[in-house]
DNA sequence: ACATTCTACGAAAACGTTTTCGGTAAAAGA
DNA sequence: TCTTTTACCGAAAACGTTTTCGTAGAATGT
């Protein structure tokens, strides 16, 4: 019903001129005392909000910045968004959300409707789809027209651009040497297939761990998942075929479908079977029994990315080509599945 | 690098009007075939896109709807946002996501900040504040200005918009005859305190289902969980002290907090205790064991949401004052939990 | 009494679009 | 040849701000 009320209407109804409105809305010293109490009375009680739209169009900026992920419905996402959305707010941007459900076109698409001007930079997590075709052009086409981006977890070497990320490959190793540590000697490792940088690179301190004590590392080792909704049947076989004594597991899903097929078999966790997972998720903390994790802190990853961003789209000198890649502790949580 | 390409650039080297740019981007007759081609290709080459934020002014819409949760990190959530997301998506709309982290003052700044022209409508679920504090006076100052708002799950009777949620009584009531035409009899439910709806309208779905079995209902069968983050041992308590062969939980944590602890006790699950769950989330899948639950189809949930807003958004009559209230069928999805 | 400095305000440009309204020239009609 | 239509294009307003500049009148200085 009540219209909405801008510095054209308020100037109006008090028959002063809109820039006397604006600048006493401001606090002025140009405007008397006088009329910009009057002027400010008038505001408040007509509950004026300045329209952001229009700043935004003056000020070539729009205080917000866009996230894209593949899924919002996976746990360690849903911690990273909420990370940028706490200092993103702090700073008074807002946080603009698509996915791109792991497809390429998607993900072009929803970069396309964003680059317009609807946000100031970008935070992203690559799509499953576009790491396989390493395809980057529109990232280049965003970052060539001087918006700032800055990757996360799934990033490319092939686009330079600020990124925060875990190191993956010390994880792997930690995670592996704390299970050596413990004494199991026939490891095995649940991961992803190789295009996906995380799971490649995890296993890859997987190997390198075993190496260093002296093992040999072979292929059977490796379970290497494809498509993440047939794979339970694959862990399955995987794990009890295997007489392994200790899994490593690149997400919570494939660890606790280990754990689940491990003990339908009969195996005891952690007598018989040690498992340590990645992602420190509800599902690390409920399981039975619980897992050991490595948490990748994705509250942090999403503060720091959007930090990152949020000084680079305020700092002065814009032909700052200067990247910064921030790698983010990970933390190793003991539970049961872990003697 | 390269500067924004705007019409006016494209004007200037092309030594035509902004007018025939845009007229010819357009593919406006009253430009020359000549004239439209040599526009076009030269604006194809500079990847031209019309600036959104300028649109959005002239337009007075911004084809954006903003989204206020809660919390994120919540697989219910989460899942609404994807429903939302997709629609969204399909209809060419973009979404805003705050988050309100269950407190009354971050919904309101978050609220206020969107309303001034960033979108073109709301789509939200109560903080457990403001539902605590019954105060809505920032969403009548929304609805006020003419800006629809569709609630979802947590909403409030004192506001009038348009509604999406599930019937929260009938969900009560079917979980809890499921249990009894299980042949159980000694049932317990453990909910939320009753400031949040969704909680108490499934324990009145809870005691409505007993009595028309011809139940006695005691307050030892009710526990009421204030603090989320503390409530572990009190559930403990809860089941194990009470002689109970069945528990209806309001959510999936509660639920499996229930099962760890009945296990821990030396109950078998579901011989000596069968366990409902509300919300079908990556908890009830994978917990040991897996448990039986009401889905509440948040995807669905979110589309709806997201559609109603959107035919509001762009019905002709703006005045249209009647709301309605949808109510999405709930699923019963058997697992383990339940013989 | 005259020049100068304040005080208090308004006009207008700019951000990037779309669209309405004219307007000029050439083509068509008479 | 003169008028009317048509094809093609530009000027300008509008969306809501902020900000620069200009200026009228009052106050101050000499």
């Amino acid at each position: 019903m009540a219209q909405k009320i801008t510095l054209k209407k308020i100037a109006k109804d008090l028959k002063v001129s809109i820039s006397t409105v604006s600048k006493a809305l401001r606090d002025s010293h140009e405007i008397s005392m006088e009329t910009r109490d009057k002027i400010k009375e008038y505001a408040r009680e007509f509950n004026y909000k300045p329209n952001s739209i229009a700043l935004s169009l003056k000020n070539q900026k729009t205080k917000k910045i866009g996230i894209i992920i593949p899924e919002i419905v996976h746990h360690f996402f849903a911690t990273v968004i909420s990370g940028v959305e706490r200092v993103a707010n702090e700073k008074g941007y807002q946080v603009i959300i698509t996915l791109s459900g792991e497809s390429f076109d998607k993900e072009v698409v929803n970069m396309d409707m964003l680059a317009n001007g609807s946000i100031d930079g970008f935070i992203m997590s690559l799509s499953k789809e576009t790491m396989e075709k390493q395809d980057f052009h529109h990232l280049r086409e965003v970052t060539n027209q001087g918006m700032p981006v800055v990757m996360f977890d799934r990033v490319s070497n092939d686009i330079s651009c600020d990124k925060v990320i875990i190191d993956d490959v010390a994880a792997g190793h930690e995670a592996t040497e704390f299970l050596l540590r413990k004494g199991r000697k026939r490891l095995g490792i649940i991961s992803t297939v190789d295009y996906v940088n995380v799971g490649r690179l995890r296993s890859q301190g997987f190997k390198q761990a075993l190496q260093q004590r002296g093992f040999e590392v072979e292929d059977r080792q490796f379970l290497k998942i494809e498509d993440i909704d047939s794979c339970e049947k694959d862990i399955e076989n995987f794990v009890v075929n295997n007489n392994f004594d200790a899994i490593v597991a690149v997400n919570e899903l494939f660890a606790v479908m280990a754990s689940k097929a491990l003990q339908k078999a009969g195996k005891k966790i952690p007598e018989d079977v040690a498992i340590v997972a990645f992602t420190d998720g509800i599902l690390s903390k409920f399981a039975s029994p619980t897992l050991t994790t490595i948490g990748q802190n994705g509250e942090e990853m999403g503060g720091v990315a959007a930090a990152i961003l949020i000084e680079k789209l305020e700092s002065k000198n814009h032909d700052n080509e200067i990247y910064e890649t921030v790698i983010v502790k990970t933390t190793l949580i003991e539970r049961e599945s872990t003697p």
